[in-house]
DNA sequence: CTGTTAGCGCATTCAA
DNA sequence: TTGAATGCGCTAACAG
C-alpha cells in the first residue's frame, strides 16, 4: 500500500523548495519554465495530488456546494442534481450529493456533515422536520440554503416552490369542467411531512370543488409518504372503497407510478373507467399508454433557479433574509384524463 | 456573515483547553462530567461542527467512498448507488457521488478529485478511456478501485459485470427457438465506447444465431452512445430500413426506453409487429404494457458485491490484483416477445 | 524567479 | 482528569 506523495515529496524529486511546486501546481506567480517542467516530471512520476484537505484547511473554506435531496431514484430530484450540477460546475465550484430517503434523521446528519465540510452553500429539497437545525446553519455558521418544494414560515432563506394551490386547482378544475366528474379522488402526501406546500395543494383541490358546488368528501383523500408502494397500495384501497369514483389526482409522479401500477393490476382502466392526473411529469411519461395529463415538469427550472440564487447569495455575503420564487403551474393535456384519445 | 468557530473558541467558552473538547466530541479519554456538560453547551451555543478538512489531514486519509457513475437519471445507476451506500454506511464510512455522464473527461476529473479527496475507495462504473487514470491511482496511490460493467484487459483490481455473453445468448436464442423469428435486430453500444463488455454482448447474439443456423447480417445491428435518444433513432432508422424486422434486442434499458416511444411514434405495436426485449430492466417495465421480457436485474446485487468487494479490498491492504466477479444471466419471460400474451 | 516562515483546525503523544 | 506541544499538507506573505 503506498502512501499519498505531497508538496514536499515531489519538490525533493524535482530539487526544488515546496513553495515552488505550489506554484506549478496552481499556476500562480512567477516559475521559470525549466524548473516548470522538472517539477511537472515529478508530479507525473508520483501522481501527485494536491490534498483537498489541506488546501480546505488553509482556505477556511471548501468550494463546495452539498445537495440534499430525498430520493435520488426518483427522476424529479435526478434531474434537479443535473440542472444545478451544470450552473454549478460553470461557476467552478464542486458538488457534494445527499439522498435522505426521506429520513429526518438523514437529513439532520447530512445537514451538519454540510457544515463540517465547510461548504459554501446547501441546496435542499427537504423532507421536513429539520427546521431548527436549518436555521442554526443559517444564523450560527451563515452557510446560505435554498429549499425546495417546501416551506418553513419561521425560516428566513431563500425558497424555490411550485404554485401547489394554483397547479392543483386546475387539475381539479379540469375534471370538473371539461369532463363533469364530481366525484374526485386525491393521493397526497401527509401533512405533517413537507409542511405548508402540502396543504397548499389541499386548499387547491377544495377550492376547485367549492367553486364549482361540489362538497368536499374527506374520504377521497388519501394520505401518505411518498413512495411507489404507497401511490399503488393507497390506490388501491380508494378505488376498492369507493366503487363510483370517477377521476384521481396524484400529487406527484411517484404516487402516480404506483396508482399506474394499482390500475393494472385492478385491471381498472383510464381513462376509460377512471380519469387519472398527476401533478408532476417525468420521463415514463410519454411512454405509458394512455399519456398522462398533468401539469408541465419544472424539474430543470428547479435546479437552475437553485443553483443561481444559491450562488448569488453566496457572492452577497449578507445575513439570510426570505425571498420566495414560485414556478407558474401549467397544465399539459393528454390522453389520461379522457381528453384527445381516439380509438 | 459569521465564521465557523473552531475548537479554540468552543474552549475559551467553557472555560478549557482544546484537548478537553475534543475529547468530549469524540467521547474518547476522560472528562469530568461536569465539565462535559460545560463543554456541550459550548458547543451547542456556538453551533460547532468539526472541520472535516482538519480531522482528514491529520488522518491521512477521508473514511470516505467514492462512486463514479455514468447516469444519474438512469434507475439502473441510481439503485447501484443506493444499495451500495446501504453497505458503505453501515461500515461506517461516508460516500461521494460524481456524475460523469458518459463523458470520460469528467470521469478522468472525478477520478483525480477523488485522490484529492484522499478516498479509501472508488466505485467505478466507467465510460471507457480513463485505462491509464485507472492504472496511475492503483499502482502509485494504492487506491482500490472496484469497476462495475466493464472490463480493461491491462488493469488489475476488482471486477464486476454481468455474464453479457449469456445474456445476450439467452435473450437471441428465445426468439429465435421459441418464437422462430430469423430476422433479429440488436441495438447496442459503441465498441469503443464501453470497451470488451460491448464485444461479449454482440459475441452472444452472433453465437445464438450460428447456432441455430441463422446468418449474422451486419445491417440488423446498429451502435451508439446509450441515450434514450440514441434508442429512439435507431430503432426508427432499424425499422425504416428493414422492412421484415421480426425481432429487436436492446442491449440496455436507456435504449430499450427509447425503443419504446419510437414503436409509439411509428404506430408499430409489440409484440403483434414486433418482438420486442432488453437485456436488463428497471422500475417502468412493470407499469409498461405490454411488459418486458428482459434478463433478471441486477443493480442492487452489482451495488452490494461492488462495496462489499471494495471494503474488503481496503481492508486487505495489500496490492492490487485482478478479481473478477460474474453476476450470471436469468431470462425473465414476460409479455413483449409474444409469449404469455392473451388478449 | 525561488525559498522560508508561519498557521489553518485537529488529535496523538506526552507531561502534569 | 486535564493541558501543552507537535505536525498533518498546503499557501499567503514576506525575504532573498
Amino acid at each position: 500500500m503506498k502512501k499519498f506523495s505531497t508538496l514536499k515529496d515531489v519538490a525533493k524529486e524535482a530539487g526544488v523548495a515546496p513553495m515552488t511546486v505550489s506554484r506549478v501546481v496552481n499556476d500562480s506567480g512567477y516559475v521559470n519554465e525549466k524548473t516548470r517542467e522538472e517539477v511537472l516530471k515529478a508530479i507525473e512520476k508520483l501522481n501527485y495530488r494536491p490534498s483537498v484537505s489541506a488546501r480546505k484547511l488553509k482556505a477556511l473554506k471548501s468550494n463546495i456546494i452539498s445537495i440534499i435531496i430525498p430520493d435520488i431514484k426518483n427522476d424529479f430530484y435526478a434531474n434537479i442534481i443535473e440542472s444545478s450540477e451544470d450552473v454549478i460546475r460553470k461557476n467552478g465550484m464542486d458538488i457534494m450529493i445527499f439522498n435522505s430517503k426521506f429520513s429526518s434523521e438523514l437529513e439532520k446528519k447530512f445537514l451538519e456533515l454540510s457544515v463540517s465540510d465547510r461548504v459554501d452553500g446547501i441546496i435542499l429539497a427537504s423532507t421536513g422536520g429539520t427546521e431548527k437545525e436549518i436555521n442554526n446553519i443559517l444564523v450560527k455558521n451563515g452557510i446560505p440554503i435554498v429549499i425546495l418544494e417546501s416551506y418553513f414560515k419561521n425560516v428566513n432563506t431563500d425558497y424555490i416552490l411550485h404554485k401547489y394551490f394554483e397547479g392543483t386547482y386546475l387539475l381539479t378544475e379540469h375534471l370538473i369542467k371539461t369532463h363533469s366528474h364530481k366525484k374526485i379522488g386525491y393521493i397526497t402526501l401527509n401533512v405533517d411531512l413537507i409542511n405548508e406546500v402540502t396543504v397548499e395543494g389541499l386548499k387547491g383541490y377544495k377550492q376547485a370543488l367549492t367553486d364549482n358546488k361540489i362538497e368536499f368528501d374527506e374520504n377521497l383523500v388519501m394520505h401518505g409518504k411518498p413512495t411507489v408502494e404507497n401511490g399503488y397500495n393507497l390506490t388501491k384501497s380508494l378505488i376498492l372503497k369507493e366503487k363510483t369514483l370517477q377521476a384521481l389526482i396524484c400529487a406527484n409522479t411517484i404516487f402516480g407510478t404506483g396508482a399506474v401500477k394499482a390500475f393494472r393490476d385492478l385491471k381498472v382502466r383510464f381513462p376509460d373507467d377512471i380519469a387519472f392526473v398527476t401533478f408532476d411529469e417525468y420521463d415514463i411519461n410519454s411512454i405509458i399508454t394512455p399519456s398522462l395529463t398533468t401539469l408541465e415538469r419544472v424539474d430543470r427550472i428547479f435546479g437552475e433557479n437553485a443553483a443561481n440564487l444559491l450562488i448569488k447569495r453566496i457572492k452577497e455575503k449578507k445575513a439570510a433574509e426570505k425571498r420566495v420564487i414560485e414556478i407558474p403551474a401549467r397544465l399539459l393535456i393528454r390522453e389520461s384524463c379522457g381528453c384527445l384519445l381516439q380509438k
